[in-house]
DNA sequence: CTCAGCTATACGCTCCAGTCATGGATGTGG
DNA sequence: CCACATCCATGACTGGAGCGTATAGCTGAG
């Protein structure tokens, strides 16, 4: 014999209605159906809880020990409860480097008003994949292919590429610049957060030589004109640095912005969320 | 649809176990009702909690939550189930003025070597009913006779009816009285704690006048000699006072010391306490 | 004493939770 | 590349738990 909710639920109501007849009414089911509810919770547990006499119920003391639990456990079921709807009502999007450029504002903006009982929530994250495994984010956007099968992805745009180089670089002085420009300068890449421009880089222009650094901040090492740097629009957008000028790459390849999240179970909001950013990107 | 615990314990034995196989096993129950839990559990939630592969089962970013939830919902459950279970390992015995006078280190010892298990615990209450009535004892000393019909007694034994008069009194200096010296005297009635001791006077022989006070202290009255009082003798040894003496009053009839239960609900130690003081009253 | 109102219980029924068996999916090892 | 092992989901079936109806039993109130 078990305690179960139904019992403590039954408990709860006949305390709070003063009779176990009100007490059905309350429940809505049939005053036999709480007689034998209490019974048998009362035999579950080995203990009188409630004395009945024909005038009024009172609690025993164990009854009232009993009942303070009881209190809790329904509401802490309700908690749990409440909590697992929450998750519709909020949408967190993460993103691990650049976010959404210079169209953050505006999916911000339409967002709200296209969904007002959906809070989003834009959170950092280690990387695409690890925020979704993590639980950390709802949705994540992600730059290259996901390989992973656990998670599936949708292309919602794509960007240019933009070289970083320092300001008083001769590149600098160009409105737009070709890989072939590029040709004998050191590529900085920055290891620790994962990302590489590397493939993205066409083979036969690549840099001779690439310097790998482990540094926090890629911009203050491009400042120096020790190296030049390939990235998003996205990224350029996020991080204007003094120092730092972003070029258009014309013949690179665009990169493509991937919104990914777990294959079997997308958040409910997901499917608007790479509509609206996908319009966003088309110029809508 | 209605969350249930039996889901609950599902949820927290599959993320326990790592597979839903395994937590059928924990659980003694088949697989396929484990399936068949969860999956209702998430229907009632309308959130899916689990990630299965065939590999491994991961929860959801709700699934966490709710996960959280549910532990804390099993653990109130268990707190609840062990404080039903409680109450028979402490036996509170409610005293009004009087305990048990000088047996009570002897029942106290006893009690403890008798029953280890069962923590006996006497506290204060405002009058023997109250206490009952109120949850604060579970039996306890009455020396009148119980009319309300909720609650059901027993003579446990029964006491001298001494006398309290002022230490200076002519009366001091005898070994006894008779109810017959006290004639003409004012007798002192505590109607706070509504013990009043004119009834057991025989009638014919009853305090010509009684002085009705409603005093904090009872014996600082007697103390200055202007009324002589009743008791019962576990009172007097409970509470000697210097400048108050106490006689035995020879043809005044004993009281009866009574232990009082709830007549429907009574402490499953509380035969063995009746029994016990009996024991003790009788001078085994 | 009768009556009104309450709880406990007997009886029949329904429906759900469980078992068994099987199918589908996925990772593995020959 | 395929057979296999392992795991979860699901269809069919069944026993029992829980429900409602009706009624008995109890207890104050009038």
């Amino acid at each position: 014999m078990d305690v179960e909710l139904r019992q403590l639920r039954c408990l709860v109501a006949i305390v709070d209605e003063g009779t176990f007849t009100d007490a059905a009414i309350a429940l809505g089911v049939s005053q036999a159906a709480v007689s034998r509810s209490l019974a048998s919770l009362e035999r579950a547990l080995g203990v009188r809880l409630l004395r009945r006499t024909s005038r009024e119920v009172t609690p025993t003391g164990t009854g009232l020990r009993v009942l303070a639990h009881a209190r809790r456990v329904l509401g802490e079921v309700d908690d749990l409860v409440r909590e697992a709807a929450s998750g519709h009502d909020r949408l967190r999007m993460g993103y691990a480097w650049a976010a959404l450029g210079r169209h953050t504002p505006a999916f911000q903006r339409r967002w709200a008003a296209a969904h007002p009982a959906t809070d989003l929530q834009l959170v950092r994250v280690n990387s695409a994949t690890a925020g979704l495994a993590e639980a950390a984010s709802d949705l994540s956007v992600v730059r290259r292919p996901v390989d992973d099968r656990r998670f599936d992805s949708a292309i919602v745009g794509l960007e240019r590429r933009l070289c970083a180089v320092a300001a008083d670089d001769p590149l600098a002085r160009r409105r737009a610049v070709r890989l072939a420009d590029l040709s004998g300068r050191t590529l900085l890449v920055d290891r620790r957060t994962g990302t590489t421009t590397t493939e993205l880089w066409p083979p036969d222009s690549r840099p001779a030589t690439e310097e790998i650094h482990d540094v926090d901040d890629w911009l203050t090492v491009i400042a120096t004109g020790r190296c030049v740097g390939m990235t998003a629009e996205a990224t350029a957008h996020q991080y204007p640095r003094p120092g730092v000028v972003y070029r258009p790459v014309r013949d690179a390849e665009p990169v493509a912005v991937r919104l990914a999240w777990w294959r079997d179970d997308p958040h409910p909001a997901a499917q608007a969320a790479i509509e609206l950013l996908t319009a966003l990107y088309r110029g809508d």
